[in-house]
DNA sequence: ATTACTGCAAAGCATTTGCAAATGC
DNA sequence: GCATTTGCAAATGCTTTGCAGTAAT
């Protein structure tokens, strides 16, 4: 039973996952020889500070506008960083966009997207889990990730 | 058990999926008070000549250089119509590019996407469609259709 | 000091769109 | 005959890239 967040415990909930993220990212990052930059640093925080899903231009506008300045093609290159180091991952509308989210304290989740408002609903089920594993098993396919999203209409706009 | 198709077999249901499919596209478009041209039957016939997976593209650079011209323009808006009507998915590659395929005489699947290849190999699994379902039900979300890519590595491109 | 990263603006590229001509009804 | 479609080419919009300057190691 999980009783509705108000708004200092989601405070507490980004900082808490910022403060873990960053050492991890510094880790990858010194791992593949790349540097730890301030940009990187702005742009993790900023994908951090957001709960719910982004896409990757809204967020190079706002980052590229403000006083935490970084440029539109340095927040595209860091979003591609982050997703190869499994912070951050994307999910294909049928618009042109990149719609990201983080996935850091976040448990495995799919989407359904409602074609009228274009909500993103998260769900999950570790049953689908296991079929999935249980089909690449048998086509001897070395699965690496996956992703689920429905369409349809949600129950707001289905009234 | 089912034995691999031969050539002539595999012509043979081009065939039929074409013929029983643009009937049926007819019947979609009167009833969406639109008109039944030309260019929307090459597009037909050639989407339905093609076993495999196709991009958007691709298929528009065939028709617009050959016997049977249709604009690019066309192809793409006849695309759309096709999805509308069910004749047709779109896949989302992490590419940005629209992939197609044709779903008419082709039960539900789902497909692996392998990350060095690119190939595409296709699965399916009734479970994970009532699980869906489950899912839907329980946040009242009103199913159309959705999607699952499996991202990883196939038995060829892993030894 | 060396090498990688950033910012900027320009290029890329799949897709969409505006409009005059063509076509279906 | 009238409205929808088509073809063409130009525009769009997200994303990537080249390069000179800047920052990290």
């Amino acid at each position: 039973m999980e009783k509705p967040k108000d708004d200092q415990e989601l405070a507490e909930e980004v900082r808490s996952s910022v403060d873990e993220a960053w050492p991890l990212f510094v880790d990858f990052l010194k791992k593949k020889q790349a540097r730890v930059t301030q940009a990187r640093k702005i742009v993790l925080r900023k994908v951090f500070s957001r709960h719910d899903h982004f896409c990757a231009d809204d967020l190079a506008a706002e980052l590229s506008s403000g006083l935490d300045h970084v440029s539109r093609g340095t927040v595209y290159r860091t979003l591609a960083l982050m997703e190869e180091a499994g912070f951050v991952r994307v999910i294909r509308n049928t618009d042109g966009h990149a719609h990201y989210e983080h996935v850091f304290n976040h448990p495995n989740h799919e989407h359904m997207i409602c074609d009228v408002c274009g909500e993103f609903i998260e769900f999950s089920d570790d049953r689908i889990a296991e079929r999935i594993a249980l089909a690449c098993g048998q086509k001897n396919f070395a699965q690496r990730t996956y992703r689920i999203v429905v369409f349809g209409t949600c129950e707001a706009c289905g009234r």
